[in-house]
DNA sequence: GGCTGTGAAGAACTTCACAGCG
DNA sequence: CGCTGTGAAGTTCTTCACAGCC
């Protein structure tokens, strides 16, 4: 039986919260503090965990070890994830850095560029090489996420070649949408649909 | 009556499909096309422009410049909006860059950081301020959107400051979730979030 | 004839109320 | 007695089928 794609959504968020709690040497939580931390209801929190099993122990709340192991499993947060970044302008260099804040969830292993200033340039420890060399890395390398941040005009030509290499799975900055079918999952971030929804909720 | 939720995300997406159009010179497009390139199914789209009105022509499909207009004019793309970018790292450049590409739909007034390294430096035509001038600034210019690109300890502090300004819209960026009630709307636009969704996914 | 607009059916998610267990 | 787990009710969004207009 599959998660519902808004708990999925949630899940990362209820994660976040427990490694705050976690670090702040809290060893349980009740669905209404938990609930308050990730800023939804508390009923909708305990039907998510519920989806994932019998997690809680009624009249205590949740373990929050044995909990943060089992949505960590569930996203696949407890294993590393070899990232290659498609285009390193000041979009692509930000994201390379905060990937070693990640502790070990996220690795960087791969920069693309065609620019041949950049190229054989190192950003945050990794050489940036050319789109050509893309196949012998990814391929050796192993699975990957792609993340692009590419201007515009190359980015679905990036998507293609990620998706020719194996990556199945991007994120995409440029603000153009990408569907590459039901093979490959790409999450498209656009920066410019966002302030279009802010501006629409400025005005009433 | 107010738009659903839903509908509204999927608005911009119309929008930046009928501009393509429009540049290429097509003067008519039917559902089926429309949503093919918006990535809906077309009784969605047909049901999304029927909460607009009575725009299309049965027979022939919708007037690309009407709808245009009338999609524009609901999101507020037909304003120019000012634009406040706090935290001129990676991130906050590229936004900034990004910015001159939107045509007169957004316009960059203001940059700030505390960062006495960057402090009166220049990005994208714009000095960059010490987040203490913001308050003259922010008042004197009007109504502002804001971006914020700081890391993550200061967010929360910097979406205050703004919020205490005036500006009741943000897009945030940092990976901490941002809440500021219901009178300011805060977008939490994650990266970390966006990875564990994708490494979830991977999965299977 | 072709394509939109729309009420009705259907699916998906959220909220509720309380049973069930520690 | 407290808090979780869950079937059921309620709400919201999507899909459908076709009437309505060009």
């Amino acid at each position: 039986m599959p998660l519902p794609e808004p708990t999925i959504t949630r899940l990362p968020l209820y994660l976040r919260c427990l490694d705050r709690l976690h670090e702040s040497g809290e060893v349980a939580v009740d669905s209404q503090t938990l609930a308050q931390m990730a800023g939804v209801g508390a009923h909708n929190l305990r039907k998510d965990l519920a989806y994932l099993g019998n997690l809680g122990t009624r009249g205590s709340g949740y373990d929050i070890v044995h909990l943060r192991e089992t949505i960590s499993s569930i996203l696949g947060a407890d294993r590393t994830w070899n990232v290659a970044i498609c285009g390193v302008g000041n979009l692509g260099t930000a994201f390379a850095k905060y990937l070693s804040s990640t502790q070990d969830r996220f690795m960087l292993t791969n920069l693309f560029d065609v620019d041949p200033q950049k190229l054989d340039t190192t950003v945050a420890g990794i050489r940036v090489l050319h789109n050509d060399q893309m196949g012998a890395r990814l391929i050796e390398g192993g699975p990957h996420l792609g993340i692009i941040s590419t201007p515009p005009e190359s980015a679905l030509d990036v998507a293609r070649l990620l998706a020719s290499y194996g990556v199945r799975s991007m994120l995409n900055f440029a603000p153009v949408h990408i569907d590459l079918g039901p093979a490959n999952l790409v999450r498209n971030v656009d920066v410019g649909l966002h302030l279009l929804m802010l501006s629409y909720h400025e005005m009433l």
